[in-house]
DNA sequence: CATTTATGGTTGATGTGTTAACTAAGTTGC
DNA sequence: GCAACTTAGTTAACACATCAACCATAAATG
């Protein structure tokens, strides 16, 4: 107990209870830099880059299961979803089947987006598995998944 | 075009360059959710604790090693430490061998803050220790570190 | 010394995270 | 049929992340 030049008594807490979210942070912030840095040339944030994506492998889909797939909040994605077809990237149409729900649909425009950017993003997961190890980030993986189901 | 096909389709991309991330990103929700509702009682954000428990730590401390610490950058951590000395949790004085830096310190207030959740938070460290095993959590913390080194 | 460069910190603008309150459209149970 | 949920989505309000521009002080360089 080094830091003790304090009070009383309870806090100990010591440093470990603090070390995992923020290794999770720091690791995520290093992981998604060079993709970032790739998607600012053309003024695309990580979360529309995410969007895009699955709006193009679902096609035409609702903005509850794009919440989903992309770990991006309702309320966030609704502006999102604004910015992004105001740059005609996608559209929104009104399903005939549920009124409730809004289709989204990608356009060719995004899909030309999506073409010129997948190669450098190809490159990026290459060189990252070829550093890490295709393993240990398999091993990796696994952790995370295990560690996110202790929510249930 | 119904379903966004194909077309020249350059690049699969596939899922795996997006699973990485969304992993570290849902992993890190689930283990700050009980830590996040438990300072929800006390109107703390998970960023001011941060904070907090780092001007503990370090003691009189310049805000630069508090963003390096906390990973917060420093026109947030300005406007954080602001809220924190209105509300009374720290003070800033400024350093007389460097008048650059302003000095940052945590009130008695602060403490007995920190000190009416080191005990819940420990438990919530415990539970998690316990529920995913110490061993693995060193072997994640280990690989969360070198993906991070990975920057360098 | 004087000029440059680096460091500590603030402010503004914009985008996202998060909660809560709300509308509209479907679903269920009586 | 109709009242009580439920689901899809929006809006508002606030906190935080991020980038860029900026001020003040220190350190380095000529």
């Amino acid at each position: 107990m080094k830091n003790s030049g304090n009070r009383s008594a309870p806090q100990k807490l010591g440093k470990a209870s603090q070390s995992l979210p923020i290794a999770l942070l720091r690791a995520r912030e290093a992981v998604m830099e060079p993709y970032r840095s790739m998607l600012q040339a053309s003024n695309i944030s990580e979360q529309k880059w995410r969007v895009l994506r699955v709006v193009q492998e679902m096609g035409p889909v609702g903005q509850a299961r794009i919440s989903e797939a992309t770990c991006i909040m309702m309320p966030s994605l609704t502006r999102i979803l604004k910015a992004l077809e105001q740059d005609e990237l996608l559209t929104r149409s009104n399903d005939l089947a549920d009124r409730r729900t809004t289709l989204v649909t990608i356009t060719d425009a995004g899909i030309a987006l999506i073409d010129e950017h997948s190669q450098a993003s190809a490159e990026i997961t290459k060189r990252l598995t070829d550093q890490f190890g295709e393993d240990r980030l398999e091993a990796l993986l696994d952790l995370l998944e295990d560690l996110r189901k202790l929510k249930d």
